[in-house]
DNA sequence: TGCCAGGCCCTCTTTAGGGCCTT
């Protein structure tokens, strides 16, 4: 049984939208939670190899300069492996940060087991009452902490990380019986908004 | 020259279009 409590949450910056493109990741921060409990953390700048657009600078605050000395990708993932290993995967808008992971995981000929599981398609089902599902509206729309910084990898990851942990708390009040899996929440997340409520009254 | 991200999700849908999310 895979614990939803027992996760990596990670999140990447990174050139651009797709390394279908030649986007490449320029960030990476990521939060392990066992048991409900942050007990470690990775953080680490991405020499990407070309220069980063002055949209991108501005958007992260990570600078060309920054980015000049930093490690470059083989040496960061060959870490990030080891920090992961074990562990199911949580991403706000997990699709865009797998296909990075994927991406910067291939150039190095690295492999991971864990399964990915999303806080965007788990929002857009169990908190329909907010006002748009962005990371930074559902910190405040849930008043979870954080430190007021945007757009850094460790910065988002911890407050996905905390967002997370609201989503799973949520269910198990609704689900007081059942325990909060991967597998329960990657079932939730995949079903049409409109059979989210009988879902839940059937299980509960 | 023409391409330019892509999966999810809704609707005035399914022979489609456009907004939402991520950088």
């Amino acid at each position: 049984m895979k614990l939803a409590n027992q996760v990596v949450v990670l999140d990447f910056e990174t050139t651009g939208l797709s390394p279908d493109n030649g986007d490449r990741a320029i960030e990476i921060g990521a939060v392990k939670l066992v048991n409900g409990q942050i007990v470690d953390t990775f953080q680490e700048l991405i020499n990407p190899g070309q220069r980063v657009n002055s949209f991108i600078e501005q958007y992260t605050g990570i600078s060309n300069d920054m980015l000049k000395h930093a490690l470059v990708s083989k040496q960061v993932m060959g870490q990030f492996s080891k920090f992961i290993d074990g562990f199911n995967l949580v991403a706000h808008n997990a699709s865009f940060d797998k296909k990075f992971l994927d991406a910067e995981f291939s150039h190095s000929k690295l492999h991971y087991n864990g399964q990915f599981a999303c806080s965007l398609l788990l929002s857009r089902r169990i908190s329909q009452e907010a006002p748009n599902h962005k990371l930074g509206t559902l910190v405040d729309h849930h008043q979870l902490p954080n430190d007021g910084v945007f757009h850094r990898a460790l910065a988002d990851a911890t407050m996905t990380s905390h967002l997370w942990l609201h989503q799973i708390d949520v269910l198990q009040q609704q689900l007081p019986k059942q325990a909060i899996t991967i597998e329960l929440i990657n079932k939730i997340s995949s079903l049409p908004k409109a059979q989210i409520a009988r879902y839940l009254r059937t299980m509960s």
